[in-house]
DNA sequence: AATATATTTGAATATAATTCAAAAATGAGT
DNA sequence: ACTCATTTTTGAATTATATTCAAATATATT
């Protein structure tokens, strides 16, 4: 057996679990069955992975690598400055976790484990093995890119004046990615009042990006109504 | 025994059941170790609760009840407009969810299982035992207060010129709030260009805050009440 | 006190994750 | 083509826990 049906075993592994997390979610996926899709038997399942939680843990990799790919994407748009790059950037990132709603559960979740990962009372409550386990680093190589990627583009709206020149890259970037973490968070019908009145995500998003847009814009763009630009500077 | 007892019993678990939960988190906690915190038999805490997720939810709701009250102690203060009501609640929002890092958790969980719930194709994946339960519906009622009273903050911002008139409440509120899950999320050191630690929850707030002020604020405001001071910008 | 009802227990059951000893396949050297 | 070593694969055994339940105990009611 080459290296390639070694992959090609890992890949069955990691597409029969993607199905049935995306089906059933985590809990409900047994190990039994991820193999059965696989096609091979159980034990197999844990000489190619350490535990169910480190293959869940190479599904998030396989999550954050697409995520990525739409940030350097963006990144790399020519003809757009700093500005429409993020709200380009907010357009395709919600439409990528629309598009795979199990991504986006994994997405979410590990950033649940960056937060205990990063207070260092709370970190021990991570399974060791996980911490050490060669996905999990990798994860925090790719979401550092992408926060790379994000802050190059606020700097770039400062640079050609699409942004406001007093924000900070990192603050605003990071603020940034916590709106659109939130705003999945909460999409979805909501009703208020049992009237009528529900908001959706088919028309929160317009007004969710049009406020982000006001939150950064700089002086090329025009002026917002009822608001004294520039009192900062 | 009396209701008084029964609710003691009731109690007794549910605070060794947050206390282990906040140590361990929900799948490290063992129901074993629950009952015996509570100092009563394995069996007893199902005659109380359904199951470990019923007890979750019974965890969730009392950590909604705080948050609710917090967005109740901040709609009754005077003396306030709109937006300064609101920068009030992000900060007592964040405050409460700070100090609670397990019901922040929860709060958070909850969402996420909103989220499914709100989505025809995905309701299915909730257990139906606790979709009928006591806890989650009322967790359904608390939300929705919540909701209200930010939608209300929002208005009067409005009608007080605190607020631009231009913006529509329910989006407004709810793109707030999805700001604060986010930032909640994102938040604790980041490290950035593996050079020292530049995004750290306690320089990233106010900044956060006066983002979110920007964007909301009408014409009456010249300058900015309430700000933490010390802003990076 | 007798009976009915509610509470409590802990051993039994059920469900899955995980391990592991043995079997099968592969590959390298002869 | 035949060792023998290494790698891969299997599925039965083990382990860990959530959950159930029949029996025991406590409490309330008449």
């Amino acid at each position: 057996m080459g290296a390639q049906e070694r992959t090609q075993r890992e890949k069955a592994i990691l597409e029969s679990a993607i199905k049935l997390f995306n089906e059933k979610g985590y809990h409900a996926t047994k190990m039994d069955e991820v193999a059965k899709g696989a096609k091979i038997s159980k034990g197999l399942t844990y000489f190619y992975f350490k535990n169910k939680e480190d293959l869940y843990m190479a599904v998030t990799r396989k999550a954050f690598e697409g995520l990525k790919d739409v940030f350097r994407d963006v990144f790399r748009t020519k003809n757009k400055n700093g500005l429409q790059m993020l709200v380009d950037l907010v357009q395709k990132y919600l439409d990528y976790s629309q598009e795979n709603r199990m991504y986006y559960q994994a997405i979410l979740n590990f950033m649940g484990m960056l937060n205990l990962y990063n207070n260092h009372e709370l970190r021990k409550s991570i399974d060791p093995l996980i911490l050490e386990s060669e996905h999990f680093q990798k994860l925090l190589d790719i979401h550092h890119d992408c926060g790379k990627f994000g802050i190059q583009m606020v700097s770039l709206g400062i640079k050609d004046g699409s942004i406001r020149p007093e924000l900070q890259p990192e603050i605003t970037f990071y603020t940034i990615w916590s709106m659109l973490i939130g705003y999945e968070r909460l999409s979805g019908p909501v009703n208020y009042e049992n009237k009528e009145i529900k908001i959706h995500i088919d028309n929160w998003k317009p007004g969710f990006i049009r406020l982000m847009q006001d939150m950064l814009k700089g002086s090329i763009q025009a002026s917002r109504p009822n608001v004294v630009q520039g009192s900062l500077f």
